[in-house]
DNA sequence: CAGGATCCCTTTCGATACTG
DNA sequence: CAGTATCGAAAGGGATCCTG
């Protein structure tokens, strides 16, 4: 955050502008200069890339797309999450409003999660977003072997 | 890794099945003992999700979107990215064919990056994804606001 | 059962200095 | 200009132990 910004901003469409103005924490290098900076927790942006990003609240939410799971059956499900991480993922995806949680006070107690219809939502693009990377896959494999194998 | 899998494999379909078996390291805990277990080299939607979620990339691939960019201009473009991180976003583009480099034997020497076409592909499901984002900006400031109001 | 707390190792990434 | 090399701080994440 010490690098100096040159004031040579470029046009760029409406769609990449606000992409990246939400995007990026330095876009006012990209910005007039008046324009306000966005505040982290004004960053939609980041903050879903940070839960698609991130090693398992993608793979929750596919889970419970399926239906609701407890805690201990998610975990099972999700194959090799710890609970440390399971319980740290649901949080964020519960305090975002993806997931619901809801505790039954038996003896032991059980908690169920599910999507919520805003965490429904979320999963289209993303499904989307996952069936070009599957089709892509071929396309990427090439590629990267056309890389390694010059000058590897 | 360490963990013990109980073998209750559940009913997913296909869709989902797809994505949590390139997705997930421990499938087999999700699956049919005998399913082949993907190699992470083998795994299109880690790889697409790593690029997608990592910090750079994305904005790396929507700021290219407008035009090729040399090196320096790219930096400056994107905005506080570092000379190192820039080096190694780009080869890791490169390497999976979103985006090309072209040299420009010139004094001092020139490097063009521009997207291929399958970068500009990429950009589509990512661009709903944003989308999405952009507009669930609201439902989830506000389900974070109620979470943190109760009991915070 | 559903976590919380703690420890510690690994990876990530920024800063800095140097090179063809 | 377009990188490479090295270092250290910070974050991510697993293992383990403890609790209502």
């Amino acid at each position: 955050m010490t690098r100096e910004h040159p004031s040579n901003p470029v046009v760029l469409d409406a769609t990449a502008r606000q992409v990246l103005q939400v995007f990026s924490e330095k876009s006012t290098a990209l910005f007039a200069p008046e324009a306000p900076v966005p505040d982290m927790d004004n960053c939609p942006v980041r903050d879903v890339l940070a839960r698609v990003g991130d090693k398992w609240s993608l793979l929750i939410l596919v889970t419970l797309s399926q239906k609701p799971h407890r805690f201990s059956a998610l975990q099972r499900q999700v194959g090799d999450i710890s609970k440390r991480m399971l319980t740290q993922s649901l949080r964020m995806l519960e305090r975002d409003g993806l997931v619901s949680r809801q505790v039954f006070p038996t003896k032991p107690p059980s908690v169920e999660y599910a999507l919520t219809a805003l965490g429904e939502a979320a999963l289209v693009p993303v499904a989307a977003l996952l069936d070009w990377a599957a089709g892509a896959h071929d396309d990427i494999r090439a590629a990267r072997r056309r890389y390694d194998a010059e000058a590897g």
